[in-house]
DNA sequence: GCTATATATTTTGTATGCAAAGCATTTTAC
DNA sequence: GTAAAATGCTTTGCATACAAAATATATAGC
């Protein structure tokens, strides 16, 4: 091979998309019973953490572009969990809230994340700690 | 918050969704003189590392799915990258060969990796290899 | 040798992801 | 005050993802 460097093996970013790609996997399976997908989760997520925000910073929170989040808060409103309404100050904008079923979501969901980590026990605390801080490091570039 | 572990921010899921877009989109502008999108330049890099393989084979290394691999290597294939033809043993098969310019596309592409890292220039040397350990331990679950 | 099963691939349907164009509203500049 | 630029959002077009159904071929069991 001519280019070592070029083996997919020693792509830090193929680490990256194979792991989106399991704990993708993991999720899905854990959401079923919620019947959301995992982007879906991520914005319900985002609003169990700060209700009542524009689409813009629902957008900024969890990095979903403007495109796809317009289309999924469509089909959050349609299973009705969440409620869109005209911004009062900006009419360009539109408010996202939580309905009451929305908010009940959260309850379910609440033991998800201790679940997810139990399906990597390869891991422990120590190394998940590391292991987040420097992907924030590498975020934050 | 009545469920604080649901927390966007302490979600390690969410900081490698991050960080899988993040690579993205600097894979994105240096791919964009090479006319390939991420995705399929892994293809290429799969079969820089090994060509004249199967689509099975192809799929394995890359973890990229059966139906989604079935249209790109259609697209390369348009591209005049790769040549596919069916398997002598077993007729099922299809084995993708690499072409002249598919072969020589190796050479542009050999650069790339080191710019990628140029990107991230937060994280030193023994960072990056921790980080890639550990996310061989997360994958390996 | 024939049938049932298994395997390799393609197709179909649904859900992101993202760039770019379009539209309505607001802010800036003058 | 008004035209031009900016902003918030939606729509459109294309490129993945992936499960499930469909298709073609190969293998096993008898």
């Amino acid at each position: 091979m001519r280019h070592p460097q070029l083996l997919l093996d020693n792509q830090l970013c193929h680490r990256i998309y194979m792991a989106n790609h399991n704990l993708n996997r993991v999720y899905s399976s854990l959401l079923e019973p919620l019947q959301l997908t995992y982007p879906q989760y991520v914005v319900m997520m985002a609003l169990w953490q700060q209700d009542q925000i524009t689409l813009s910073q629902l957008s900024e929170r969890t990095r979903i572009d403007a495109g796809t989040l317009s289309l999924m808060v469509r089909k959050l409103t349609d299973k009705n969990l969440i409620d869109v309404r005209p911004g009062k100050d900006d009419k360009r904008q539109r408010v996202v809230h939580l309905t009451e079923p929305g908010q009940a979501l959260a309850d379910q969901a609440s033991n998800l994340p201790d679940q997810v980590l139990c399906a990597f026990p390869t891991l422990d605390q120590d190394e998940l700690k590391t292991l987040a801080q420097l992907l924030d490091k590498l975020n934050q570039a």
